[in-house]
DNA sequence: GCTTGACCCTGTAGTGACTACAGGGTGCAG
DNA sequence: CTGCACCCTGTAGTCACTACAGGGTCAAGC
């Protein structure tokens, strides 16, 4: 008798909401399982694995598109390494890029809020940087 | 005779999609303007300046809802500064925690990349991270 | 067996900030 | 006049969820 997981029980395993995994059926991400006769979802420790592949790349910022092709490479186990970690490097090259924008970003508002000075919208420094000049 | 600009112009004035200045209006964030003869919009001066800000206050990385705040406090010379100071503050406290995330997702990736040995999906360590254990 | 509350189901729509498309009208240079 | 760039409205799509409506199922407790 293999062990089954309903719905929620899959999400709590996965730090996961129901509607995410219900998405991810949709979406094809994960196969649909059995069902109960009550019409309840049946997943299997197969499910589990996979679905924990999936919200473990999502934690690590590759977008579903990424994440279903990682599912595909890993899927056969003779595929060459090299596929993810080409995913993986420029998945890092867009990390460093969002980086530098973010610091471009603290650096300017840092700035504008050392010019500023305590008094009214008139003489605001921030207001004026966002209006025209 | 005061000088208007089509959406298309002022869209190019501002760096935005002449959809983006439609959906701004849509929302309520850009006034309605005139419209010609031929039913097209006749922008002033004054949107403009308008969009000029919500463009800038965006490329700042406010939201929608902010910029509108923003626009609120910015149109009464009377207002304290200081809510525009706190709204800068803490859109600066949200840059600092995403850069924070993504440096850790940076040293996540490294590591996992430092490990990657060229081989097989099978003797994948990226793979095998992302794979329950 | 009945009740109740937690959980499940499907279908649909909403979030935020855009972006794209369909189908049709306008303006102007050549 | 023609052709092309630009305009219009209305609708739907993107991404990755998230929420809600209305109804069914399950199982513990009485």
């Amino acid at each position: 008798m293999t062990h089954t997981y309903s719905i929620g029980a899959l999400a709590e395993a996965t730090d996961a909401k129901v509607e995410t995994v219900r998405y991810y059926e949709r979406i094809g991400l994960l196969p649909e399982p059995e069902r109960t006769s009550g019409n309840y979802r049946a997943y299997t420790g197969d499910h589990l694995a996979r679905l924990s592949f999936i919200r473990r790349a999502r934690d690590l910022g590759f977008t579903l598109g990424q994440v279903r092709a990682l599912l595909g490479l890993a899927d056969n186990k003779n595929n060459d390494c090299c596929a993810v970690d080409a995913m993986a490097r420029d998945h890092l090259t867009d990390i460093d890029r969002k980086i530098a924008d973010l610091k471009a970003l603290r650096r300017e508002l840092n700035d504008l809020l050392g010019q500023c000075k305590q008094g009214t919208i008139a003489d605001c420094r921030i207001i004026g940087a966002l209006s025209p000049r």
